[in-house]
RNA sequence: CGGGGCGUAGCGCAGCCUGGUUAGCGCGUCCGGCUGGGGGCCGGGAGGUCGUGAGUUCGAAUCUCACCGCCCCGACCA
């Protein structure tokens, strides 16, 4: 069956909505594939529905692939299974009741349900197992943006595996590393795969797939030769070298009457402001005063200092500061004070000027080891024009789109719901277990802000709504439309999936529309072509336009 | 949750500052005609609680307050 254009939802518009930003939530409204209901609510329109499930195929076939056994698990949760694992009191979670008033809510995720069918896996026998679902997840989002980037509302793959022990988590873990390379390959994506915080209480292994993009909640490190990446959150490099200051054997208080800036700071004293160092008081959750120290050049990386604390912090107040250093900020440095100092690998080596922690006077050539004792970790956050710490060679960074995510858990979830199985030697263990998510939707986002020109979005074969996009340009001459036709039933009764438009519209019209809507082959029949018993054919990426005998259309569909 | 911005026809906007007939424009849409290889042209028509509610006023799209919705930045992102 051919499907007519003219019969078809595809709302396309000429100008985008007047509030998008983000190059895929403009081309992928304007060309008709999704509409928002509410902010982070989205509609995916027949077009993106297609597109959706092009993606979802892709994902099956590598889940299956490595041995994933799809299911369905109820959006409709009961509570307690959230109760038992704490995860309850996340803010992100929907919250509702039934008529009697047991409490339900809406995951955005379902280690608990999976984990709760997992207990029917008694005995190591029955291990490893690998199973995975396409499912609606609701997200209490506190900030959606950029159309399909972040929603409230979204479908997605979340598989889960369950093993005997780490050794097998990690087999069914790399499984999964390789399903989702070739899951991405497949759909046409640049992407990365990198290491990534697994939160306070994910797991202990953890590893992000960004794809770089024109819009995007991640920044992507990576090196120029390719041997490194990390997403910015943990990444590593190695800063521009500090012009040395003059060597002091001890160090030296100078007045810096005013100065509260790293900037007015190294102005002053003449110094390259590397060769400062910048104090950072921060107050764990459970009270505790801690001294961070960076480079003055260099910016402390909150997600760095967490690992490092192991908990939650907060910037000190003013109040606790001088409480503590007897010197407001702007004057605060590691030398004679009483408090944890966690300084930045950065300044292991070399000598820095310092606050004095008295208002409006620094140290001069303040040297960690031999004037403070500090803890060193690599707590700063990298900057353009870092060096790899691999080979050396220019780091690049790049905003870039999270579109899959993969972590061990281990008993994380299988220890508070008692999912436990008799092992070999007969002793009763918890389950180890991974979870594995993709959202198709992030990954269509991910591939219209890779995949587009000026005119619109150029699908990749793999995830293309349509493979042929057949353009009558007919003006009401029946003859012209008659050929479409046979071209388009010589097409589709090949197997490929052709849109037809038919449509009574402009030529100028429908060559935009075509251009918004991106099928990657494109045959255009009318009088000029039809004159010489042929047909135009061109490829949505450019780079391929020729005039064929509409005999051979087949043929050239097939073999470009 | 903090900061900024926006809400007038399906879409994109003007009008608001300085209150005063039937609230405009482009696109789209419907009817008729011309046209027919990159959003063409002519004629005619339909389409509006001016986000909601209160207030000020003889009179509110316009001024005031509250609320709601939407976008961007930040916080957050298990």
């Amino acid at each position: 069956m051919i499907v007519r254009q003219s019969t078809l939802f595809i709302p396309t518009l000429r100008e985008a909505p007047a509030d998008a930003e983000a190059v895929s939530h403009k081309l992928l409204v304007r060309g008709g594939y999704i509409r928002q209901v509410s902010t982070g609510v989205w509609t995916f329109l027949p077009l993106g529905w297609r597109v959706h499930q092009k993606v979802v195929q892709v994902i099956r076939e590598e889940q299956d692939a490595i041995g994933g056994q799809e299911m369905l698990m109820p959006v409709l949760t009961p509570s307690e299974l959230w109760e038992a694992t704490g995860r309850i009191s996340i803010p992100e979670l929907f919250h509702l009741e039934d008529r009697t008033g047991r409490r339900f809510l809406l995951p955005f995720t379902h280690e608990e349900t999976v984990t709760f069918h997992a207990r029917e896996l008694q005995s190591y026998r029955r291990l490893p197992q690998m199973l995975y679902h396409f499912s609606v997840k609701d997200r209490d989002e506190p900030r959606p943006r950029g159309g399909l980037l972040r929603v409230r509302e979204f479908i997605m793959k979340d598989a889960y595996s369950f093993d005997r022990d780490e050794a097998g988590l990690d087999v069914s873990f790399r499984k999964q590393e390789e399903a989702y390379h070739r899951t991405f390959q497949r759909c046409g994506l640049e992407y990365a795969a990198v290491a990534a915080e697994s939160g306070v209480m994910g797991g202990k292994e953890s590893m992000d797939f960004l794809a770089p993009s024109g819009s995007g909640e991640n920044t992507l490190v990576t090196c120029e030769n390719g041997d490194y990446a990390a997403d910015l959150e943990i990444a590593r490099g190695i800063p521009r070298p500090a012009v040395p200051p003059e060597r002091r054997d001890t160090p030296e208080k100078v007045e810096t009457p005013g100065v509260t800036t790293i900037e007015a700071l190294a102005e002053q004293l003449g110094l390259d402001s590397a060769a400062t160092s910048k104090a950072m008081p921060v107050v764990k959750a459970d009270g505790t005063l801690v001294l961070g120290l960076v480079r003055g050049d260099d910016r402390l990386s909150e997600s760095k200092m967490l690992g490092v604390l192991g908990s939650d912090f907060r910037p000190a107040t003013d109040d606790e500061i001088r409480a503590a250093f007897g010197a407001g900020g702007g004057s605060l440095g590691p030398v004679g004070i009483d408090i944890e100092v966690v300084a930045d690998d950065a300044l292991r080596e070399g000598q820095f000027v310092a606050g004095a922690n008295r208002d409006g006077w620094h140290l001069l050539g303040v040297e960690a080891g031999r004037d403070y004792q500090p803890t060193f970790a690599d707590i700063r956050e990298p900057v353009e024009g870092d060096r790899c710490p691999e080979c050396g060679g220019a780091l690049r960074f790049q905003t870039a789109i999270e579109v899959g995510h993969i972590f061990k858990f281990g008993d994380r979830y299988s220890k508070p719901l008692e999912a436990t199985f008799l092992d070999e030697d007969g002793t009763e263990k918890p389950l180890i277990g991974g979870s594995y998510g993709v959202g198709p939707g992030r990954v269509m986002a991910a591939v219209v802000e890779q995949h587009h020109d000026d005119n619109g979005i150029v699908w990749p074969a793999s995830i293309a709504p349509y493979d042929v996009h057949v353009l009558a340009l007919h003006g009401g001459a029946e003859e012209v439309l008659a050929e479409a036709v046979r071209v388009a039933t010589v097409l589709d009764e090949a197997g490929l999936a052709v849109l037809f438009d038919d449509r009574d519209e402009r030529p100028g019209e429908k060559f935009a529309d075509a251009d918004l809507i991106g099928c990657p082959f494109r045959v255009i029949v009318g009088k000029k072509s039809l004159e010489d018993g042929a047909v135009d054919v061109r490829k949505r990426d450019g780079s391929a336009e020729e005039r064929v005998a509409a005999a051979d259309v087949l043929k050239w569909a097939t073999q470009s």
